[in-house]
RNA sequence: GUGGCCAUGGUGAAGCGGUUAACACAUACGACUGUGACUCGUACAUACGAGGGUUCAAAUCCCUCUGGCCACCCCA
């Protein structure tokens, strides 16, 4: 193969692109339900806002970014999170002074130059949202319910959603002083990785799946425990508001996010279906942020999901979108009432195939089955003659006879109970 | 960045040193001259990821490269 895509940079195929309009319209649906609106950032940025914002000393920003110099010798990177745009684009339009609390969402492709593995890739796509201007737990648990709405509408239950609090500047440097010194204690008993750690990111450790690590740090602090006042009341808040709206999750201390402005409440949706690709979807609070990059002191919280691994949660269900009619001609003559009659009917809305290359009647009938039309109607002499025809239900075979009109064949359509004019979108679970 | 496994047609795959590269599915056309799904027939890889090497002979053995998958790291 002379010519390929990039590695780790997917083609979505036709036979693939239902599922992903499936995930989309419906995380839109969600979203603006919960009074989002899209916004739409580009998908390069300057490479220093991401080391400002992700945080120069994490993963991303050392070795997984896709940065180069363009030709006017500035330093651009392809986008490895959507956050620090969407924020960049808050703070530079003032949108804040229109109105501090803004419900964005966005999608699109992230780029990180990872080695490729099932449910991660180099080009890979999220759709996100954030609430900026809101301190109140009230905007976490919000952002939590819809994040679950969202799973549920898609039909999956699967992701279940696990939520900590990572505290904040004030309580975070005596905790990870804790956690560093206990650590410190048993170096003998951990793994080089997580003696790597002790010094890069020590919460890391805690995440480890080496068993000897996972017996060295059972009695290591928690989080929870170090959170100070403020903090420990924002969490409390949170779970007390998911309680009072019997949103599912678990508390999970150990859990660890990648990107640095996290603060107070964090979350992951999680399945053990992928692998080892757990998250589906995480995010959290990101109260520092937007001061960080140069804007008002205005709190954030927000996530962003996985759509491959949505994808791939979904599995084989089809999203197909099928014809309703499929029309069948005997003869060129024919095919001219055929050609109008098509027209008709995707102007009414009815989705409609016929045969394009005069082939034999056969084909064309076979080529109605693979199409999985809902109905087919031959037209020849005698159809164009007596103005009306025999549209046949596939799946059974029943015909039924009508005018050869668009009126016609929507009565028919009326009539085939059960069965949708409009597949667009619509699950056809196999 | 590290490790393991793998690489034959549109797809799933047989073949493991020797003349025409099984088989199945998919696809196209036909048997049935106006009706699909079943059946049957015909067609469909000078080609075995790429490049070298060993051999009288290689898809089959060796090396390099490239790609894929999975795992580590990290993460959505």
């Amino acid at each position: 193969m002379a010519l390929t895509a990039i590695k780790g940079f997917n083609d979505i195929l036709p036979g693939e692109s239902g599922r992903w309009h499936y995930i989309e319209e419906a995380a839109r649906r969600v979203f603006e339900l919960n009074g989002f609106s899209e916004i739409r950032v580009p998908v390069m940025e300057k490479t220093e806002l991401f080391c400002r914002s992700i945080g120069d000393a994490t993963d991303i920003v050392e070795k997984e970014m896709y940065s180069f110099t363009d030709k006017g010798d500035n330093s651009i990177t392809l986008r490895p999170e959507g956050t620090a745009g969407v924020m960049r684009a808050y703070i530079e339009h003032k949108l804040h002074a229109l109105d501090p609390v803004a419900k964005l969402y966005y999608l699109g492709p992230m780029f990180r130059y990872e080695r490729p593995q099932k449910g991660r890739y180099r080009q890979f796509h999220q759709i996100g949202a954030e609430i900026t201007g809101v301190h109140d737990p009230l905007v976490d648990a919000q952002v939590l319910n819809m994040l679950t709405a969202f799973f549920r509408e898609i039909g999956l239950d699967e992701p279940s959603l696990q939520i900590n609090s990572l505290g904040c500047p004030e309580c975070r440097p005596a905790y990870r002083a804790a956690l560093c010194s206990f650590l410190e204690a048993r170096t003998g008993d951990l793994c080089e990785d997580c003696r790597r750690r002790l010094s890069t990111n020590p919460l890391r450790a805690l995440d480890c799946k080496v068993p000897g690590c996972i017996q060295a740090t059972v009695g290591a602090p928690s989080v929870l425990e170090h959170l100070c006042t403020g903090c420990d009341d924002h969490f409390s808040a949170v779970r007390s508001y998911l309680d009072l709206t019997e949103t599912p999750y678990s508390i999970n201390s150990r859990m660890v996010r990648g990107l640095d402005y996290y603060t107070r409440t964090t979350f992951e949706m999680v399945t053990t279906l992928l692998g080892s690709q757990s998250a589906v979807a995480a995010g959290g609070r990101y109260d520092g942020l937007i001061q960080q990059l140069g804007g008002p002191a205005i709190p954030g919280i927000g996530f962003a999901m996985g759509v491959e691994r949505i994808a791939l949660l979904l599995g084989q269900r089809e999203f197909a979108s099928l014809p309703d009619l499929f029309i069948a001609t005997m003869g060129a003559g024919e095919r001219n009432a055929a050609f109008k009659l098509m027209h008709g009917l995707l102007k009414a809305g009815v989705r409609v195939e016929m045969d394009y290359e005069g082939k034999s009647l056969k084909s064309q009938m076979r080529r109605a089955d693979k199409l999985k039309a809902c109905f087919s109607v031959v037209i020849g002499g005698n159809e164009v003659a007596s103005g009306s025809a025999a549209f046949k239900r596939m799946s059974d075979g029943i015909v039924t006879e009508a005018p050869l009109t668009v009126a016609g064949f929507e009565a028919v359509l009326a009539q085939g109970r059960g069965i949708s004019p409009h597949h667009l979108s619509t699950p056809v679970s196999e």
